[in-house]
DNA sequence: GTCGTGACTTCCA
DNA sequence: CTGGAAGCCACGA
């Protein structure tokens, strides 16, 4: 008894999900903003929590937008699947990711995390609480 | 409107 | 085991 059989159901379509960003971008910066001091993660980590592992390259292109995020975001925590701190480059000093990363109490040699396994943070999913 | 690049990852040979 | 290529989304020129 729908009096019209072909109406849409609620007049504005709402089929996305209330709980889905509308880009992965936020999720990116929600999932590295959770990296707990003295922890790192990797690219791969964060993508595969997002939905995106296929596209781990655009968590890079979200990093660079990090340094133009409305909020701060704990970038110099990301590094690639290695420990390798491939961002360092971007950040307005090469050092400076270095530099904040020991100051975390992480050791990093040679542009790489040491420990890397051991101070690695599997990033958790992005459940919605408050 | 089209092409190319990018802070990566994973698969295949 | 090692090396090479493809894939993904978004932005910029």
């Amino acid at each position: 008894m729908k009096t019209s059989p072909k109406i849409k159901k609620a007049a504005s379509s709402k089929p996305a999900k209330p709980k889905k960003e509308p880009n992965f971008l936020d999720t990116v910066y929600a999932i590295v903003r959770r990296i707990p001091k003295g922890r790192v993660t990797s690219y791969g980590a964060i993508a595969e929590r997002a939905g995106i592992r296929l596209s781990a390259r655009m968590v890079g292109w979200a990093m660079n937008a990090a340094g133009s995020a409305p909020k701060p975001v704990p970038a110099h925590r990301v590094v690639n699947s290695k420990g390798l701190l491939t961002g360092k480059h971007h950040f307005p000093t090469p050092t400076l990711m270095q530099e904040l990363l020991e100051a975390e109490g992480i050791e990093v040699k040679n542009d790489q995390v040491q420990h890397f396994d051991k101070v690695f943070w599997n990033p958790p999913l992005p459940k919605k609480k408050a």
